[in-house]
DNA sequence: TAAATAGTTAACTATTGTGTTAATTGATTA
DNA sequence: TAATCAATTAACACAATAGTTAACTATTTA
């Protein structure tokens, strides 16, 4: 199950911090690496866990590895267990779909 | 901070497993040990886990101890990260918010 | 091609997490 | 009040995380 890796990269502060930097702009390791007290392989070993989990993308362009945030991904999996273990979410998102049934682009 | 805290229970099977159960009705420890493999010891630390997180309250009554999901704290969480991760989605709750401040329930 | 820059992988260490069984606490009942 | 049932806490073992420095790979540039 991949939740499971998702749920696990989150579990980390800098992670997160990550994350949130990545969510303004696509950085290079370097970049996101300055923005902490950490040493590089720690942060590259972060970048990895998170790439793992489908979380970001890393795309080397001559000298650098940029990363960017694949926002679908995280956010598909955060809303869904969110309507998982809150059926009053959930209820609404069906009367949302049915609503949408009966009357298209409203 | 208390993120950290929930992402950090919420980064275990069992404990996402055992919201689960809670979402759908209140139940006794007990109840929740039957539902897994493991022994009780372990489902009793994993409830700790979650209610140091404010995810679930406990309640004693007689000899049993009641588990309940704390829905607001796990949906306040999450969404409130998946904005901050998501700016498009943050864009669409501006703009929205914008909308109702012109147009009031609408 | 040698040196420098960017980044990752390797090897290691310390800490934390997660499970086990045994012991303990609290409440009920014979 | 002794026995039983529900649940937690204690003590321990083992695996996994997360950090460090050192070594390595890839790319650029003097």
């Amino acid at each position: 199950m991949t939740a499971d890796r998702i749920f696990e990269a989150l579990a980390s502060q800098p992670r997160r911090k990550i994350l949130a930097y990545l969510s303004a702009q696509e950085l290079t390791a370097g970049d996101i690496a300055s923005r902490f007290e950490m040493s590089a392989p720690a942060i590259s070993r972060h970048l990895s866990v998170l790439e793992t989990a489908g979380l970001v993308h890393s795309e080397r362009r001559g000298q650098f590895v940029f990363y960017r945030l694949n926002k679908d991904n995280l956010v598909n999996t955060l809303t869904s267990f969110t309507f998982e273990i809150c059926p009053v979410a959930s209820a609404l998102k069906r009367e949302s779909r049915k609503r949408a049934s009966l009357k298209p682009s409203t």
